[in-house]
DNA sequence: CCAGTTTCCTTGACATCTAAAATATTTAGG
DNA sequence: CCTAAATATTTTAGATGTCAAGGAAACTGG
């Protein structure tokens, strides 16, 4: 996808020296985003399919499963790291649909709290279940420890990336 | 996310037996979405801020770069996984910014070759140096044989999924 | 040669998403 | 108390994405 940039670049962590060549580094970000995204389609189009449901929606829907008392718009936007308006259309949509409510929050009149209905809960546990199953099978390939092993090289990444982001801005 | 279904989903793969507990392969899904998410972001706001450019934009272009001669819209949307009409779209814009042209197929009437002009082509050069940059930068936490290891923890899932929504559909 | 099908592309309707502006309320400082 | 700044949400414009329908050209089997 790109050309190699000379050997240039200093490498702002501070243990690991003589780390990434250029070239594996991008080869493995794409290997990365390809199976994310491969995955992610799998799930849209199940969820489409069985449930007549978008992946933006069930995940709506599962944030607020473990908080009967509800959330608030921007909590749901931090959480789903979107931003409100985009939480705003969501809503609409799942509240048009009778699977969520939004309410007032009685300590501060300019937020709103968002509930699942029961009938919400009862069609989101349905799915997250079938969810966990179709996740559960697509790393099914991998041992138990292959698992521990692929989390933590994730969550280094993660964690450093974090940083670097922070630091920038 | 999600409740734990009880132990009763058979493991459809064949050597690995006593695998993914359920809420395991769960976890490490949202970690990897979440990871991918993160660089993702990040990779779209620096290219907004440095090259007022977006990633379908950049990722339309990178397609061409290799390919002096062009390609159709449908290799395109083929390449980029993505549907024929968001290609329109984004040749469009390309096409609108002077980036890449339009021109007849000589053996087809009905296609067209999207080719990149040369203010694309010295464009894209100069943004891939960069987003490599910041994409080694991104891993740059891992040793080169942490790479090796997250990349073939990858292409096995890839692999697996890749199998299983064949045989589904 | 030609009707029927397939392929290539665009268009239209709609769901997501972001960024920025507008509104309403709360909070902080004097 | 009262203004100024911060916060919570919605709205708007615009890019990105899907799917389905439509027009043009190419292919296919008689």
């Amino acid at each position: 996808m790109v050309r190699a940039a000379a050997a240039l670049n200093p490498v702002p962590d501070a243990e690991t020296r003589a780390n990434t060549d250029h070239h594996d580094a991008l080869r493995v970000w794409l290997r990365m985003l390809a199976t994310t995204t491969l995955i992610e389609s799998h799930v849209r189009s199940l969820l489409q399919e069985r449930f007549d449901t978008t992946l933006p929606r069930f995940d709506l829907m599962a944030q607020l499963e473990r908080v009967p008392a509800g959330l608030k718009m921007g909590e749901l936007s931090r959480r789903m790291m979107v931003t409100g308006g985009n939480v705003t259309g969501i809503t609409d949509q799942l509240e048009r649909d009778g699977l969520v409510t939004r309410s007032a929050d009685p300590e501060d009149r300019r937020a709103l709290r968002v509930r699942l209905t029961p009938a919400g809960r009862k069609a989101f546990r349905s799915m997250a279940e079938t969810h966990e199953r179709w996740i559960v099978e697509a790393f099914g390939t991998l041992a138990l420890s292959d698992l521990g092993r692929l989390a933590e090289l994730l969550a280094r990444v993660r964690a450093h990336v974090r940083v670097s982001k922070g630091e920038r801005k």
